[in-house]
DNA sequence: GTTTACCAATCAAACGGTTGTTTGGTGGAG
DNA sequence: CTCCACCAAACAACCGTTTGATTGGTAAAC
């Protein structure tokens, strides 16, 4: 009973929960222990390090958002169903894992350079692929011809602040928070020169 | 010489740079002490507690942001226009003092409960401006009639994840940063539907 | 113009408590 | 009999904070 895979699941899962809620290093290893009614010391059977967990959780929080995301980005839809697509698939990933996504959203400078290193190129491949698409929309000429990479910024900043406010119990589903953000960021606030409503998408171009 | 005021400013901006680099738990007392030349004993000379000195920080921080984005929302500019310089006035501001700005947006689970409540109603205020401008530019019909909430959020997000990643040798000025969130905000991404270019604003409406 | 009193700024040293991690042992299930 | 999962105990290091003594300068008293 409890093989080691779900038991050393239960443990990231708790670390998770402690490290979004604490704060990394709020968060002794005795506060995780606890959780799993074992002692502090116990826990080196499963990991190697602290930080070598942390790590470990931020790599699983950008994977899984890279995984979700770059089907999206990869498939042959116009650049503005991308992009609403994309924005949507990002907040309902937040709301889907909120600690593994509060984790590596907000520890990256717990962790030491050479980890962080690698975290940052996750980071920096998932901004690339958002960025592909503001691009992509620019070259159709299906998007105004922006600063792409204050674009895709504004645009990270948006849907990366989701965790810090977002609840289940909120009245909207991350799916409709998403839908308004994307709607947004396409139209605009701007009402009268443009058509405005948020009409159903047409998946028509090239 | 180095009168009582000066030296404790000295502190606070020691503090504010070493506790938005590596983060207010990672940050001894031992090193602030280190950055002014004295033992550690001797801060509390100047502070009550580390956990005050943090929420002085913060304090600091939102009052600041408040202070610049009040009176521009209660002036008596249209609201397309209030927007444009609230994004713009707040992305100044994150570059001007962006120690401070770090640490109010990124340590506020690291105050005990009290205090964060504190913090939490300055935030709260500042929301409410923001949300107000939104809510005004609806009424006029400026806007389309969007989430008001949602939007703020989106919004916010945007703006103030800018501390995550802004270098002032990155080539764009904070000015023109914030035009440009502000232009995508006002105007979104799509091109043909409307007039589409950032034609300057015209003072006009009601 | 010297003495006296004061006070801000800092030192020196200690306090109990907690930290992450290591080591060697132990019980029980397969 | 083996090996996984955990315990028990210790480790040195560091934490935020307190206390009492010690400067140096400044201002008032004589």
């Amino acid at each position: 009973m409890a093989n080691e895979t779900t038991r050393r699941k239960e443990l990231l899962v708790a670390a998770a929960r402690l490290f979004s809620r604490k704060g990394y290093h709020a968060t002794s290893m005795q506060d995780i222990a606890d959780e799993l009614n074992i002692l502090r010391g116990s826990l080196y059977h499963y990991i190697e390090s602290k930080e070598g967990l942390l790590y470990e959780l931020m790599e699983l929080g950008v994977r899984t958002l890279l995984e979700q995301v770059r089907p999206i980005v990869e498939s042959d839809l116009p650049p503005d169903e991308k992009l609403t697509r994309l924005i949507r698939q990002h907040t309902v990933t937040i709301a889907q894992y909120p600690d593994f996504m509060a984790v590596f959203l907000h520890e990256l400078k717990s962790l030491s350079p050479p980890r962080r290193e690698q975290i940052l190129a996750y980071r920096k491949e998932y901004e690339n692929l958002v960025r592909r698409v503001i691009a992509e929309g620019i070259a159709w000429g299906t998007f105004r011809p922006v600063n792409e990479r204050m674009v895709t910024f504004a645009l990270l900043g948006m849907v990366n602040w989701v965790y810090q406010w977002y609840s289940p119990d909120g009245g909207l589903s991350a799916e409709e928070i998403g839908a308004i953000f994307g709607d947004v960021v396409l139209h605009g606030l701007l009402a009268g020169e443009c058509a405005g409503e948020v009409r159903p998408h047409e998946p028509s171009p090239q």
